[in-house]
DNA sequence: CTAGAGTTTGACCAACTGGTCAAGTTTCTT
DNA sequence: AAGAAACTTGACCAGTTGGTCAAACTCTAG
C-alpha cells in the first residue's frame, strides 16, 4: 500500500508545492466525506468539487480519474488501518494486549468513521480495490497473531478459541459501530452516540471477550 | 413493513394473475442479485431487466421506478429479519435461546447472503428507507428483549451485561460473514466459506458470547 | 366469440456523468 | 524581470441512466 505524502509537509507561503500539497488535502478530505455518504458508485466528481470548493475540472487536474482519486482516498485509509494493529506478542498479557487492541479498534470508529464506512463499501463491494491486500498483508499479520494466541492458549492463559473467527468478532463488533451508527441510535434513540455510549460499548465488548475466551483480569 | 404477496401462490396455467406474478417476482429475485452486488446507486434497471430476461420497459411497467422497485426489495428481506427474531422470553433457558438466536442469525448468512448485503448497504448510506423501521419496530423488540435479559441476570442467570450492546455483538458478528464474506475468505484463503467455516464460526461465537455472559451450559 | 383489460417492447428523450481542452492566470526559477 | 512551469476554469462532449410512450399483442371474463 503506497504511503501519499499529503498534509505531511508544512504549508508555509512560498514554500513550493504549496498549492499542490493544499488543494490535493482539500479533494482528499472531500472525497472521503462524499464517498464514505454515498458510496463509489452514488459518489459522483461533482459533488465532490464542490465540498471542496474548487471547480470540478480541477479535480480532474490533480487526480485524473475518479477510480484514481477513489484510489488514493482508500490508500489514506489503509495507511490508519495497519497503525491500528497494536502489538499482540507472546509475552504480552493477553488481557492487557486484547483490551487494548478493542479499545484502539473502538476509538477508530469514533474517530474515524468515515474511513471505517469507505471501506465497509469497499469489502460489501467485493473488494476491487483491496483484495491484493487482504489476501497478503492482512492474512500474514492475522496467521502471525493467531500464533500467539494459540500459545497463549497452550501456556493455559487464555482457552483455546480459535484465533481467526475471534479476530472476526473483535473487527466487526467494534466496526459495526462507524458501518452501522444509524442502526445503533436508531435502537438508543439517540441523535448521536455519544462519549458514554461508546464507553459502555468499550466495557461491554471487552468484558464479553475477554471472559468468553477464559482470560482472568 | 408491508407483507408482499408475491411467490406465495401457486402458478397452475390457466390462474388469472399467473403473468403478473411470475414476472414481477423475475425481477425481485434479479433485483436482488444486482443490488446486492452493485449497491443502490451502482445497480441500473438495464442490468436487472437484463438479469430477469425481460426488456426493460418491463421492469419499468410491474414497479413503476428503480426506486419503488427496490423498496419492494428491502420490503421482501425485512419479512425475513423479522421471522429470524426466535424466542427470547422470561422462562426460556438463556443458554437455548441465545444459542439458538445465534445459530438462526448465521444460518441466515448463510442462506441468503443478498438480503444481509442490501441490508447493509441500505443502513451505511444512512437507512433512507428503513430508518422508521428501526426507530419503531426493531427498537421496541430490543427494549423488550432487553427486559428478558435483565430479568435473566438478576435471577443470576447471567451476568448483568448492558442487552443492547450484547444484541448488537450479536447482529454484528453474524452479519459479518455475509457482509464482509470477501474479506473472510481472504484471511482464510478460501474461494468460498464452507460449512465447516460457518460451523466453527457458531461454535466460536456460542461460545465466547455465552461464556462472555457469564451464562453456564 | 369478442370486447376490454392486461402485457410486451423498441424507439425515444432529457438529465446527468466522467472526462477533455484550450485559453487565461498565477507561481516558480534563474 | 521574464520566460517557463504549474495551476485554474468555463465551455464542451460522448456515453449512460432512469423513465416514457404508443402501437402491437395476449389473456380473461361474460
Amino acid at each position: 500500500m503506497a504511503v501519499s505524502a499529503d498534509s505531511a509537509g508544512q504549508d508555509k507561503a512560498g514554500a513550493p508545492g504549496r498549492v499542490r500539497r493544499r488543494n490535493r488535502a482539500k479533494i482528499l478530505q472531500a472525497a472521503e466525506h462524499v464517498f464514505a455518504e454515498r458510496g463509489y458508485d452514488g459518489a459522483t466528481t461533482a459533488a465532490i468539487a464542490d465540498r471542496a470548493g474548487l471547480p470540478k475540472a480541477n479535480v480532474h487536474y490533480y487526480f485524473g480519474t475518479k477510480n484514481a482519486l477513489y484510489r488514493a482516498v482508500i490508500d489514506n485509509i489503509m495507511e490508519l488501518w495497519l497503525q491500528a494493529f497494536g502489538d499482540i506478542s507472546e509475552d504480552s498479557d493477553p488481557a492487557e494486549a486484547l483490551s487494548h487492541y478493542i479499545r484502539a479498534k473502538l476509538a477508530h470508529s469514533r474517530e474515524r468513521p468515515l474511513a471505517s464506512r469507505i471501506f465497509a463499501n469497499e469489502i460489501v463491494r467485493g473488494a476491487p480495490i483491496l483484495s491484493e491486500y487482504l489476501k497478503t498483508e492482512l492474512r500474514d499479520w492475522v496467521t502471525e497473531k493467531s500464533w500467539v494466541l494459540k500459545k497463549w492458549a497452550k501456556a493455559g492463559k487464555m482457552d483455546p478459541i480459535d484465533p481467526v473467527h475471534l479476530f472476526f468478532m473483535i473487527w466487526s463488533t467494534t466496526q459495526t459501530y462507524a458501518d452501522f451508527d444509524v442502526q445503533m441510535r436508531a435502537v438508543l434513540g439517540r441523535r448521536r452516540l455519544t462519549d458514554e455510549d461508546f464507553d459502555t460499548a468499550a466495557e461491554t465488548i471487552t468484558r464479553v471477550i475477554l471472559k468468553g475466551c477464559g482470560i482472568v483480569v
